[in-house]
Order: structure tokens, then sequence, then C-alpha cells
DNA sequence: AACAACTATTGACGTCAACAATTATTGCTT
DNA sequence: AAGCAATAATTGTTGACGTCAATAGTTGTT
């Protein structure tokens, strides 16, 4: 990959360029110059809109249950751990700590999970799934799956599995 | 305000786990479940997740600029069509027409782009880079292009290049 | 006993996406 | 040509969201 050459390549006929009647227009990536590549051609874009793309569709998916993405993300990593602090919560999901208080509350304002005393430290709570925590989580694992198949229709269940290792590969470090 | 703490907290030890909440699927418990597969265990999450790093990672990047990335993908894309309706603008890039107001007040305050009025409909503009918007980019391209190679730096190459194209499948779909 | 570090919490501020409503303009219909 | 639906840009509103600062209660250390 060319990392620092840029020579020069000034001189572009700074042409007027209005009035094209772009209504269907068919992008003319003909970049003579490599500052004016489309955006699809970052994959940091594309992980960018993608992910809100995916963001997007799994909020309107549990939007009828009535929690939304970081809740579900919650229930779910619960479900592995069976008991998190808070504290836990909010580094691993990536979330402020500020964020889990509401978060939590929620959750147990719906009774999907609940904070208890932690025997050890009286600062922390433990945040346990509740029996009804674990049902929502099983009723909703199907429709959640058919979410991301929707997601990625355009590709085969073994390019998927290749995207999914590369998007690990590229997640795992914190 | 710690007063009235989790009142009837009693016979609460070990949760035998009697679905109290007569679901109408009353599928049993089993080992493994496939509702408590972990988070990083679906791609459409994995996508949100590193969606929001890599917007994060744009965005720190661009911080010092004075414009975000919804601005520099304006731009973007503006460098591959030469000229383009607001309208056009919300519509290829995904953003609001509400959006896209505030994000070109922001590129004309800064001489980065600029409205023309469109000789066939006074009621579109048509926004165009200025040469100072071409020259802004041409800048920070390089830098740019290493915010996303930081993100993708555990994968190799070739690794990167077969992400870009699973990605750009999932993408190409409007 | 005093003090620094930590957990959960609250509050404030700015960003951002999704909608409804408005203004100016266009094109269609009659 | 006059009325009317559709459209482009705009304004305003609402709620979600991330970040940061500050606080109360608690722990461990000195």
């Amino acid at each position: 990959m060319r990392a620092t050459d840029r020579p020069a390549a000034g001189a572009r006929t700074r042409e007027p360029a209005i009035a094209r009647q772009p209504t269907e227009n068919p992008s003319p990536i003909d970049a003579d110059e490599p500052w004016m590549r489309g955006l699809h051609a970052d994959t940091g874009y594309l992980l960018y809109r993608l992910g809100l793309r995916s963001g997007q569709a799994f909020n309107t998916f549990l939007q009828e249950s009535g929690v939304r993405l970081r809740h579900y993300a919650v229930l779910r990593y619960l479900a592995t751990s069976e008991g998190a602090l808070q504290r836990e919560l909010s580094t691993r999901l990536g979330y402020d700590p500020s964020a889990i208080v509401g978060l939590v509350d929620d959750l147990e304002k719906q009774d999907l999970a609940e904070r208890r005393p932690s025997p050890d430290d009286r600062r922390s709570r433990i945040v346990v799934l509740t029996e009804r925590g674990r049902t929502f989580l099983r009723d909703t694992d199907e429709a959640g799956l058919r979410v991301t198949n929707d997601l990625l229709a355009p590709l085969d269940p073994a390019e998927r599995e290749t995207l999914h290792a590369l998007l690990l590969r590229v997640a795992d470090r914190p």
C-alpha cells in the first residue's frame, strides 16, 4: 500500500461542474486521484455504515418487546455469565457505568433482570437474569437470528462464516 | 436514599427455575441452550459493535480538523460526484434530509463546500466542493487510511481484501 | 483514624437519528 | 389559468446515546 506518495498531483483543472442532473447517477468512480475514491472504498466506513444498519435492524426487531439493543446485549451477556457486576457489564459491553444504571433499571422494571447485593462487597450489585428474562431470551432468540440472517442475505453460509471469523479477529482486542 | 431495598427478599437461595409464567411455548430447559450463546456469536452484533468502534476512531481522527464523520462522508461523496442535490446526499448517504441541512451549513461555514442554485429546479440546491474542500480531502486522505489500517491491524492484507469484498456485498443493496 | 481507590449513581452537555410541520416551488389536472 | 398534489429544503421537536464531572457509600491501606 502506498504510504506517503502524494506527489503534487495538483493541477486539477478546476472544472465548474454544475448541472449534472444526477437523479440516477451511476457513480463515475474513475479516480484519477487517490483522495477521490468513493466512500465504499474504505472498509472502516463500510463497517460504520453496516453497524448502523445492523443496530437499526435489531432495534426495530426488539421494538415490540419493549427493550432495545443495549438491553438485549445486557441480557445476552447475563445469559452466559449468570450474574455480573455492573462494573463488569460496563467494561465488557463497552457502555459507560452511568449507562448501565439506566439499563438495569429498565430491565428490573420489566422483571427481566434484578440486582442482588454482593456478599463480598457492599458497593457492588450483582445483576442476574430473572426467570422471565430467561424465557424472554428463549422466545426471542429465533427472531434475533433471523435479523442477522436477513442482514447477511447476500452471502452464502460459507461466506457468512468467513465474515464472522474475520470480524471476530478484528473485534477481539480490547 | 437507600431506604426500602428489596422488601421481600427472603426465600431467594437458588432459583429452582420453575416457570411460573407459563408462556405459550413450554420448551424445557436443556443443557446447552441456543439462546445462551455469547454476544460475539452473532455477526449482526459484531457489526454493530465494530461499527461503533470504527465511527469513534474516525471521529477522533477528524476531531482536530473541525469536521466529523458525517461531514467527511458528505465531502467524500462530493469528491466522486462533483456536485449533488441535498436530496441525493440524503438518499445516498442514508441521512435524513434535515440532517443534510446542518451538515452542509457546517461545511459552508468552513468553506469546504458551497450551495449553488440549480438551474433546472429552484427548489433544489447543488452542493459542490470548494477548492479548499478538495485540498482538505487531499491532505486528510492519508491519515484517514491509517485509521482504517489501524482498525484492521489483526488482519493481513489478503484478509482485509476478503473482508472488504464481503462487506461490500452486504452493503450494496439500497 | 485518616486517606486513597473504587462502585454505583446522578446530573449536565453535546451529538445524533427519526418525525412532523412549514415554505417555496414544480408538475399535473381540469 | 387556477387548483392541487408532490417535491426540496428547512425548522423544530423528541428521544436515544456517549462522555464527562461530581457525589455517596464502601473498601483497603497506611
